[in-house]
RNA sequence: GUGGGAUUAGCUCAGCUGGUUAGAGCACUGGUUUGUGGUGCCGGGGGUCACGGGUUCGAAUCCCGCAUCCCACCCCA
């Protein structure tokens, strides 16, 4: 039998209204706050992933479906949505019109990882990216949504904020930590060796006890931010507090793609296993810049549908629509034209099989419908149908004029 | 990519130290003395025990391989 690939999945039946509820809901709430669809392509040039995303990034290093097509274009299936966004912006010009441009998207994205839980190889976002905005009313905007869709599915959360500094405060940051970091080099682990040359940053929240012992030490970021970045990180922790939504200061907390400055985000579950991370997000100020656009300042999240899904509280589903049957022969070509003709103004389901009222019922409550409405001898001799309404327990014979 | 665990019916799982035709609950399906459901009763279908080898008189059970899922690392949504 031919098996899905690795990684991959089906969404169907119970699964699939799960994630159609959600993607309804995220839009619903991305529209009230003035975004706007945006569908770009699952295939892009691998350039584009390398330049915005960054070589030293292990999605773009080693986890990219990445090969060369017919028209022998290097090519790759995208491994997260914001840089398609960014290239669709530049490339219809809105960089150029200004203003401010906010959009939303959602669908698949791509990434040759060890599969699992909450961790696929295809796995569905739902993201939204805001241009033009360089405010951080627009960051705490950001942090409004992702708290306002969580709520609204009744996913309980933490935030963990950190700020990233800019091109003024980072660099010498990086500096003074790698030159911490060469100081205790011959005690800490072979990953933040690596780490020292690839994302220096990214040490701070190794797991190893040893390493974490000795980075106590080691200079903090949130202390060496300049008079910019410090005034919109406290403005951003005061907007929140206005605004009830609590977080919490983790300066270990490191976006893991090239490109975030500034406010950095995480919405984090503690339900769902080690990949807790539901919702991400922060400012990229200079990503519009990276890829030959006017330097725009903007701003983005992204929520992983498939790590959602379980914590999603679905409505209770309601009754809905008609169960037509007929208890003889005789009557089962009348049943399809009556369901055809109820179709045009509600959902209807027809039982093709003659059975019993008692099975009818049996029928119409297992497709949850609202009315179970079955036409048996009586009922074609008299041109008319029986209807009973599953909720209020109440039937009564119509004629099929007023049905 | 590294280390560990699991895999038996559509689903959740039993199945002892190898021993007749592999079980349960749920789901599905049929019937239930006069035309009343979700909540009665009785029946039925459905499994090359993930897959491929090996040991044995005999393997769901032991051994090896492989695939997938799960856990931790790594990485990240």
């Amino acid at each position: 039998m031919v098996k899905s690939l690795r990684g991959m999945n089906d969404i169907l039946s119970e699964d699939y209204e799960r994630f159609t509820y959600f993607i309804n809901l995220a839009t619903t709430i991305a529209q009230k706050y003035g975004f706007h669809f945006v569908e770009t392509p699952l295939l892009e040039e691998t350039a584009l992933f390398k330049r915005s995303v960054g070589e030293s990034s292990d999605i773009v290093g080693k986890e990219m479906y990445q090969f060369i097509d017919k028209g022998d274009n290097d090519v790759c299936l995208r491994p997260e949505g914001t840089a398609g966004v960014v290239r669709a912006f530049i490339q219809k010009k809105l960089d150029k019109a200004g203003g401010i441009h906010r959009f939303f998207y959602h669908g698949p994205m791509f990434r040759y990882e060890r599969p699992q839980k909450g961790r696929l190889r295809e796995f569905h976002q739902f993201g939204v990216e805001s241009f033009g905005v360089g405010s951080v009313y627009e960051d705490a905007t950001m942090i409004m949504m992702v708290a306002d869709i969580l709520s609204a599915c009744g996913i309980g959360y933490k935030l963990q904020l950190n700020s990233l500094g800019d091109q003024n405060c980072m660099p010498h940051y990086r500096d003074s930590l790698v030159s911490f970091i060469e100081s205790v080099e011959e005690e800490i682990c072979p990953d933040c060796q690596r780490r020292k040359a690839t994302n220096p940053i990214r040490v701070l929240d190794c797991k190893n006890e040893k390493c974490q012992s000795l980075y106590t030490e080691a200079p903090k970021l949130i202390n060496a931010l300049c008079q910019e970045c410090e005034s919109d990180f406290t403005k951003l922790k005061k907007i929140l507090t206005d605004n009830n939504i609590a977080f919490e200061i983790d300066t270990n907390l490191v976006r893991g793609l090239d490109y975030y400055s500034k406010t950095a985000f995480e919405f984090v579950s503690d339900k769902i296993g080690s990949q807790s991370a539901i919702a991400g997000g922060g400012r990229y100020d200079r990503l519009v810049e990276f890829l030959d656009g006017r330097p725009t300042p903007a701003v983005g999240f992204a929520m992983g549908i498939e790590r959602l899904m379980e914590l999603i509280v679905m409505p209770q589903a309601s009754r809905e629509g008609y169960y037509i049957g007929a208890m003889d022969e005789e009557a089962l070509d009348l049943v399809v034209s009556i369901t055809h003709q109820k179709r045009k103004s509600a959902k209807a389901t027809c039982e093709f099989k003659t059975k019993n009222l008692k099975n009818h019922l049996k029928g119409a409550d297992k497709v949850n419908a609202k009315f179970c409405c079955v036409i048996g001898s009586n009922e074609l001799k008299d041109g008319t149908i029986w209807v009973k309404d599953l909720e209020a327990k109440s039937e009564k014979v119509i004629s099929l004029k007023e049905f």
